[in-house]
DNA sequence: GTGAATGCAAACTCTTTGCATGACT
DNA sequence: AGTCATGCAAAGAGTTTGCATTCAC
């Protein structure tokens, strides 16, 4: 929150409320499922606030947009140290589980200079079975 | 073609259609760039259609579908090797282009080794500013 | 002839936007 | 006070689905 006063921007009671919920609920949220939180918790925000709430976070950097090929992108408070993970997504529950690997980010990384783009950032998304459906044979 | 009636499904016009599309457009195509192709041939195939024949065919493991945080899914034929590349996405124009790593495909591999789902697939995305982009100053 | 595929349009979901009201500094 | 943020509702984009018609086998 004081990084949003700190660049010039309002702290309001919605802003706060979806701050809130991002660190209160698991990493790796949507939209509505921060919407529905705040709505249990009897301070319910309009939709169009909790996207521009996330929109501003993100262009702060406070916050990481990204999508597991589902149809909602998922948000996730981005790590201080600037350290990140990825994500593991269950093709038949959807659990989204995060992880991080150092060779992984160094081959990105010498990848990142051998390309002609100007890279800044990359996202990298396994799928599979988790645990939980591989045993009960969910579907 | 012959992949689908060899598994029972018919093989109809728009099949075609959409499967001539992708093979004549370049990778990383999207539902409406297959529609609005098919529509300067003169040879117009629902929406639907598009979106069905697509399903279908990532179901039979013949195209893949992603996403690069666009709106819009992207689609491409499945290389028959099994082999498979990535993508770049320039944040400014939106171009799509594909690379192959192996110290990167090795990393995933070993990886998805140690945790504990049991993994069939993954993406990686990069996103950066492309050289031509870079040079004009483009925005 | 029969069942599957098409096309159209309506429905849906997620997200964005216009605009008047209300809140922070 | 002045500006910025909110909330609602409408608009948009992409995708899916219901249903009658058409087509492949």
């Amino acid at each position: 929150m004081q990084s949003l006063s700190r660049e010039g921007y309002r702290s309001s009671a919605p802003r706060a409320a979806v701050v809130g919920a991002l660190a209160e609920l698991e990493c790796s949220v949507t939209a509505r499922e921060i919407g529905d939180l705040l709505n249990q918790r009897g301070r319910p925000v309009g939709v169009a606030s909790i996207y521009r709430a996330l929109e501003l976070l993100a262009d702060l950097g406070l916050v990481q947009r990204f999508d597991v090929g589902e149809s909602a992108a998922r948000y996730e408070p981005a790590l201080p140290g600037g350290e990140h993970h990825h994500h593991i997504v269950c093709e038949r529950c959807g659990e989204v589980v995060a992880f991080e690997d150092e060779d992984l980010e160094g081959a990105i990384k010498r990848l990142a200079r051998r390309v002609d783009f100007a890279i800044d950032g990359h996202d990298v998304t396994l799928r599979g079975e988790c645990p939980a459906c591989t045993s009960t044979g969910n579907r």
